[in-house]
DNA sequence: GTGAAAGCGCTAACAC
DNA sequence: GTGTTAGCGCTTTCAC
């Protein structure tokens, strides 16, 4: 056991002794180089190097009110989906040279708010990813601070969404043509604007290509959600399934494994997002989205902003395409292959609008 | 296009000059209510609320010289290994009122220093997950901050590690059983500690089980390292591959495959810290991690130090143990199925000490 | 170009 | 219990 203190840090008094400057000249030589000549930032700088000196960081962030820092919350970290997201976000950050606070939701909103309320002080902006607070909340922390969305659409607040509809079409498509008649959407977050969009997506889709749609929700989109609605899209009327993340589809494709349904052969199904790659067995159809674009961008955005202390209601959308792997194959209707249950469960449609 | 900036924050002289106290009885009002009595401590916290008074976290570490963060740095966000690692680490961090600062090394020690070097103003202290730092400047940041590492092992600084040793030796075990008689350990990043542990036990495996192990490094643990590797694999004498991560068995098994090599078939695999669960095709069999507990508990050191002023040499063990799936068969010596290349490259094993 | 002085908002002895 | 008085380390007018 041994004390933690470490030893107090060369400040800029120490360097301004030393150089026998003022200690406003060595500010300058930090933060505005080019106001003060060149000869004495140079020995300016010699000195620091010598001592150690090094800005603080709090200190000057208490006088100018920038840290150089920004938060990126997520509602799930370890939901692959994600990691490549804050991967970019962070090293898209670092390049302009700020550090990045983390924030992990749980999918919950009201915990979104208290990561957003602790952070708001320490940092110069915020981009939030798939936030899961109200519209209002997200308004009002945008009028503190700058805020950048990640699929999410409130005008007025720049945002960049992956925008799935194509993706959507073309997944209802695929499915119209290999002859399947029904295909069940099993859901995701009911506050989460891209299942919003894949909804509207579905529903246009559906009268496009003739498809009759069935609802159901998964609720949180985990394995776990996916394998535990196998059931209920046994019972259904529905040939294929799309869902609304590879999670969900990962899900369902062990619980039909675990009941017996074949994959594609009893039934198809769509995932979106393409985190899993060609990792599942059957490797997995799925809906590709590029959110390490997502988060680069929203980075880059956000950084903008703050360098021209301006904010512009951008509204960027990526685009995303089907990537047909193995689980989609033509329609056969011989599905249900065991006595499950009764209830021939739809499931409830959420219908909250897109700008809740 | 609108201004970004919000409206000046009331502060603690407002609150003091509302309730007509000083602005000291204020600030004890927030940081030590015991100290005043429980009356004034309610009329502050009531006009505060009512200004809208939230105290300032920089202030108060400019003068505390404490902020209630942590930094986490990985090497790769991406790495599935790390999510759960980040999301329970993260987890804990706000349960102990602390908010984390994110670092992605991307698998470089460069670049960590610079990260590290910048947080260490804003931070309490580091948790160092997989560090790519060597040993010296790993010893001088803790001199200056606690710092808890994990999957690192240094004395002296409290680590949490993953001992692959007992599901190493596991594999191996089992592989021998299988009847097989050599069988190649594809490395990973050379400054990596879990690298190290493994070799060992592979090497100690190896005596053990009577099995002749050949070496292949692979740099870097990504999916494409493993693909790359698959034809130098084929071309060695080993029957079977275990491999530093999932990532690299995932990619060596997609290599294998596209060269028509059968696994289980023609070649065992198996990987580390089964982060990829059943997901591969066929379902990889691997050396198991609870990489969530590691996080949360590195965190946990990490907090009992802040909070006790006192360091610890800790040195906590996390066991692993072998998930057999699908993988792994029975020995058959019939590989090479394709003329491939000439130089039956047997890799290099990095020889760096473990405390380098 | 450089220096002097006044803060940024808070905490921490030390008095009373 | 509560007020007074100094800072924490930096930036930033405003002079010179």
């Amino acid at each position: 056991m041994f004390p933690t203190k470490s030893a107090t840090a060369p400040t800029i008094s120490d360097v301004a002794k030393a150089v026998g400057v003022s200690r406003a000249t060595v500010s300058r030589a930090f933060s505005r180089p080019q106001m003060i000549s060149e000869a004495t930032v140079k020995r300016i700088r010699a000195a620091a190097e010598e001592l150690g000196y090094v800005p603080n960081l709090i200190a000057r962030a208490l006088s100018t009110g920038k840290q150089g820092n920004i938060a990126i919350v997520v509602p799930d970290i370890a939901n692959p989906f994600f990691p490549p997201l804050l991967r970019a976000a962070q090293l898209s950050a670092e390049a302009a040279g700020m550090s990045v606070f983390l924030g992990n939701s749980d999918e919950e909103g009201a915990r979104e708010l208290k990561l957003v309320e602790r952070l708001v002080m320490q940092v110069e902006g915020f981009v939030l990813a798939c936030s899961r607070m109200p519209d209002r909340k997200i308004r009002d922390l945008a009028l503190r601070q700058p805020v950048v969305l990640i699929n999410r659409d409130i005008a007025g607040i720049p945002r960049v969404l992956i925008d799935t509809a194509a993706g959507i079409d073309a997944a209802v498509a695929h499915l119209a043509q290999l002859q399947h008649r029904c295909v069940v959407y099993v859901s995701g977050p009911a506050a989460s604007w891209s299942d919003q969009q894949r909804r509207l997506a579905m529903r246009r889709a559906s009268a496009r290509y003739k498809v009759k749609i069935e609802w159901l929700p998964a609720g949180k989109p985990t394995f776990n959600a996916g394998k535990d609605v196998a059931r209920r899209v046994i019972a259904m009327q529905a040939t294929a399934a799309i869902t609304f993340d590879d999670f969900v589809a990962h899900g369902l494709l062990a619980g039909m494994t675990e009941y017996g349904v074949a994959v594609p052969g009893d039934l198809s199904i769509i995932g979106c997002d393409d985190v899993l790659g060609a990792s599942t067995h059957p490797a997995l159809t799925s809906v590709s989205a590029r959110c390490d674009e997502a988060g680069r961008m929203a980075v880059e955005l956000l950084s903008a902003i703050l360098r021209t202390g301006t904010r512009s209601d951008t509204r960027c959308v990526l685009d995303t395409d089907l990537v047909v792997r193995a689980t989609t194959a033509a329609c056969s209707l011989k599905k249900k292959p065991v006595a499950l249950l009764g209830s021939s469960h739809t499931g409830r449609q959420r219908s909250r609008s897109a700008s809740e």
